[in-house]
DNA sequence: TAGATTGTTAATCGATTAACAATC
DNA sequence: TAGATTGTTAATCGATTAACAATC
């Protein structure tokens, strides 16, 4: 546990920074300042300067930053220089859309199982998976090096899937299912709850402006 | 333009107090006290009483809030006191997941239309809804009268659809497309990045903290 | 009246922004 | 050296928390 804390609105710049630099980097660009990375993403100069100050100097004074540096700085940072092998509990429609889905092994995210209860649901194919029995978890989990669970099953069997996934060692869990979880402070727990964001949308077109 | 600003994390809050709120009355819990949502959801009760106070006096003193009565201000704040229409641009697997979700319509948001481009999935049935040519776009948004459009096309699809969706008359997008999108400052404009919740994980497990 | 709880103000905390010395 | 841009400190801004008068 580090002494400062790390404001989880850097984090998500950061992450936000590192696809801009990609495509700096695919454009050829050699060098860039904070100034041109912030009219880049849409926040102050000052702004980038200070998240990247959290985790070291990474610039040159009068010059700015190496592209190509800076970029595997950030992704190091992020902990994405390498891959993170994923499971997926709950084949549902949205389960089976995330264990599909290109955005996550662009950014080094590997789904790597994909299990669920339903006897309809074992055996269909996704992409170069195939949905196995929940009963393979633990199995699963170790065989694949599992590092973070994905849960998309209904409200009823998250906790129980939950405790699961962590007896067989998982480090992490991204809950979309929209029950409040219970785990060790060991287990690092983030919850994404998809209508919440229509819910704000909501507000502000019934409030008649935009928030912040 | 109000002239406060209400925080976003307010608006989120409330969202959370209303699911309680709605567990409550199914309990058929009379009366409550900030104290006693505040333990329900996790929060302080200071912060439930400030979140509420933005928007009016609901509770009475010395007694707490009658829970049927505060869940409806709630709501209507929150502009959940009513049905939105809902349009989603792109069937592919996140869009039809989408599509299908109850979570959404358990909210208020009723998805009205689905359209695409590609052959193979015009005319694809989900849930009680046919996926239509992205020709139909203009005609449904009148017809259904489409408050919101959810964008799950490609990113290079995505600014084309926004623009058609705006000239339409839609009021507010919810973009699950890796793009930014420009859009007049009338239009309420909403972007999800599935993966960066993935990477704030996996920044937490790389850095061997919670964040905040 | 005594006890409880709201609504609101003031204090605190934390994040963003502005400013500038350091330095290429 | 003159110009540019970083890294960092101090100032500002905004959100949360604590405290308490109002009041049921």
């Amino acid at each position: 546990m580090k002494a400062y804390k790390i404001p989880e609105a850097t984090v998500q710049r950061l992450s936000i920074y590192s696809r801009h630099l990609a495509q700096l980097i695919s454009e050829g660009v050699i060098t860039v300042s904070s100034g041109e990375i912030a009219r880049g993403v849409g926040v102050s100069s000052a702004q980038v300067r200070k998240d990247l100050a959290y985790f070291g100097e990474f610039g040159t004074r009068g010059v700015g930053y190496n592209v190509q540096e800076l970029y595997s700085h950030v992704m190091r940072i992020l902990g994405l220089n390498h891959t993170w092998n994923v499971m997926i509990v709950g084949a549902g429609k949205l389960g089976s859309a995330l264990a599909v889905y290109k955005g996550f092994e662009d950014r080094g995210f590997k789904v790597r199982s994909v299990l669920d209860v339903s006897e309809q649901r074992i055996g269909q194919q996704l992409g170069d998976l195939v949905v196995e029995s929940l009963a393979f978890l633990e199995d699963r989990v170790s065989r694949e090096n599992i590092d973070i669970g994905i849960i998309t099953v209904p409200a009823a069997a998250a906790q129980e899937v939950t405790d699961k996934l962590i007896r067989a060692g998982v480090k992490a869990i991204l809950n979309f299912s929209p029950r409040v979880l219970k785990v060790p402070d060991s287990v690092v727990l983030r919850n994404v709850d998809l209508s919440v964001n229509l819910e704000v949308l909501s507000f502000n077109l019934s409030f008649g402006y935009n928030l912040k």
